[in-house]
RNA sequence: GGUCCCAUCGUCUAGUCAGGUCUAGGACACCGGGUUUUCAACCCGGCAACAGGGGUUCGAAUCCCCUUGGGACUACCA
């Protein structure tokens, strides 16, 4: 039986590379049949925010990675949360202790620096010096008197640990490369290393699918294994995801984009900016010199202002830039992976069906946006259409779109109409017009200049307007008869009569397919807004 | 600095473990053409890679060594 788990500490939103990680588990344990686990490592009091394990499931959810245990569903192997297993990770440290195998420890930061800081300086690896004798509970008392840290270290064994790999095969580590590391930091919570451990043991894992990242921390898991009577279970590192830039994926990506968006308009008012952004001056300055970094909101806020699109790097990114997860689902997985066979566009059925662990990959891939987009646009088609209608919804509400309220049916129509359609954001961009109030049309420039009036654009345009108030019934068909009719009577292309009648009605040059955009626009609104663009631009 | 991992088109990759069927396959991007009421989508075609050097072998993308290049870790973060 096969039990997998995603552990994410809760530090904020879900990125790329955690979904992937979350993702493999779960393909994982799907295509086996066995047992999904989430569990929140957040042992780290500093860095944990409180809404983060609630972003973090709103951001699976929404990918449709789910969990047989964990926040939300439970299971036998509870509580779910490391910080709610206080009691569990005592109990193996004290057990650790009374066998000699950890000690406690009494150095303060500036001491353990300088320890390092020498062995820097004689260019030689940093190990512990563990004592001779190990303090004992009196040494604890005196140390802790003294208001000296108190923690506690687990015995590195003086000998070649060899990691089983699924991916890499059999990693060998030389005996004295480890140091002894802290099990229990001075607050009493647990590290990672030794959470990590404990849990993985009772909640029964046989498969830690994780980042090559945590490679270099597998030897010092299974001393403790060895230590604590524990199994090892089986390990899969899988290469790490990079961004386009170079380097990991990660938010500062976000900053670059702006900063050299601001560097190339040299003419924009920095003052303005700070006071937009909502940072002081001197900090945005810095910020352009690449000395320091600014909040991912102030960041969020310039962009919006300077229409800057950001590289998304979260999960909910790629949800508020239009993308299906469906599409994210497939691209990730193929992120470090793959079939073996020519396949790449798969459903998630398919993906499970396919998923085999043994197929990883070793090399680091780079996050390609480009494939990304054109893997929704794939997925935009395949998607049942009701689905894309749930996707559509949440989306549209998501970024207060003018559409948001607009009913299933219409939606649906909308989406059928605009196939072919790369991404949710761009379908909302090319039919929100539908939604508007007629006079807020804005009317694009260089669409009226270019449609309008150059040529007979507008002349055309009463034509067309004339010819449309006197159909009886504005169906698809008939506004399109009605058209290529008009087109063939003045011997021109059909692009000559839609052109300024999309104009008319949109705004600009794009919009869905003209039939259908003014069938749903209503002969009523049509008509209006024929009027308002005739009557704004007759006597330019 | 130390330890570990990795190396095929611009990018993601198949092929590597069990050497020949690889004049290296697919996808994205790009370029050219077609279709077209706009933007897309769609169809056809094209460009494009075994990092370098040594071995082993009848034969190497595939096995071995070195060089180079990339990456990870080196916390009371996970």
């Amino acid at each position: 039986m096969v039990v997998t788990r995603f552990a994410p500490s809760p530090t904020g939103y879900l990125h790329i590379g955690g979904a992937r990680t979350a993702l493999f588990c779960w393909l994982l344990a799907r295509h086996t049949g066995g047992t999904m686990i989430l569990r929140i490592e957040d042992t780290d009091q500093k860095r944990n925010t409180p809404t983060a394990t609630a972003q973090v499931i709103e951001d699976l959810r929404w990918l449709g990675i789910d969990w047989d245990e964990g926040p939300q569903v439970e299971g036998p192997n509870g509580p779910y949360f490391q910080s709610q297993r206080l009691d569990i990770y005592k109990k193996y440290t004290q057990q650790l202790l009374d066998k000699g195998k950890a000690y406690y420890c009494f150095d303060t930061p500036q001491e353990l620096n300088e320890m390092r800081d020498s062995a820097q300086k004689e260019k030689r690896n940093f190990l512990y010096p563990r004592p001779e004798k190990f303090p004992d509970e009196a040494d604890v008392e005196q140390a802790r008197a003294e208001g000296r840290p108190v923690v506690i270290r687990c015995c590195m064994p003086n000998e070649e640990i060899t990691v089983s790999d699924i991916v890499r095969g059999e990693v060998k580590f030389g005996a004295g490369e480890f140091s002894d590391f802290i099990i229990q930091k001075s607050d009493g919570y647990p590290t990672y290393h030794f959470a990590c451990v404990v849990d993985d043991e009772l909640m029964k894992v046989t498969h830690v699918i994780r980042g090559q990242e945590h490679l270099m921390n597998t030897p010092c898991h299974i001393a403790l294994q060895r230590a604590l009577d524990f199994g090892t279970p089986n390990y899969a590192h899988m290469s790490v995801t990079i961004s386009e830039g170079g380097g990991k994926l990660s938010k500062r990506e976000r900053g670059k984009a702006l900063k050299k968006a601001i560097k190339e308009k040299p003419e924009l008012d920095k003052d303005e900016l700070a006071s937009i952004g909502k940072v002081a001056i001197d900090e945005l300055e810095k910020f352009l010199k690449g000395k320091a970094q600014i909040e991912q909101e102030n960041i969020t806020i310039l962009a919006e202002h300077l229409g800057v699109h950001l590289p998304e790097i979260n999960i909910v990114d790629f949800f508020q830039s239009g993308y299906l997860p469906e599409a994210m689902v497939n691209f990730i997985s193929l992120l470090g992976w793959s079939t073996g066979d020519d396949r790449e566009i798969m459903e998630i059925d398919e993906l499970i069906k396919a998923f085999d662990v043994t197929r990883f990959a070793k090399t680091n891939s780079l996050f390609d946006r480009k494939k990304l987009l054109s893997f929704n646009t794939e997925h935009m088609k395949m998607v049942d259409k009701d689905v894309l209608v749930r996707h559509f919804k949440k989306y549209l509400a998501a970024v207060n779109s003018p559409m948001k309220d607009a009913e299933d049916g219409m939606l649906k129509t909308i989406l059928t109409i605009n196939e072919g359609t790369k991404t949710l954001e761009a379908v909302e961009q090319k039919s929100r017009f539908l939604f508007l109030v007629d006079d807020a049309i804005e009317y694009d420039e260089k669409a009226v200049k270019k449609v309008l009036l150059k040529g007979d654009g507008l002349a055309m345009l009463q034509i067309v307007r004339d010819r449309l108030g006197a159909l009886e019934e504005l169906t698809e068909q008939a506004i399109e008869n009605m058209l290529r009719g008009l087109a063939e009577e003045k011997e021109v292309g059909l692009g000559k009569v839609a052109q300024p009648l999309r104009v008319a009605i949109c705004g600009n040059t794009v919009s869905p397919p003209i039939f259908n955009s003014i069938e749903l626009l209503g002969k009523e609104t049509a008509l209006k807004r024929i009027d308002i663009t005739l009557s704004r631009f007759r006597n330019r």
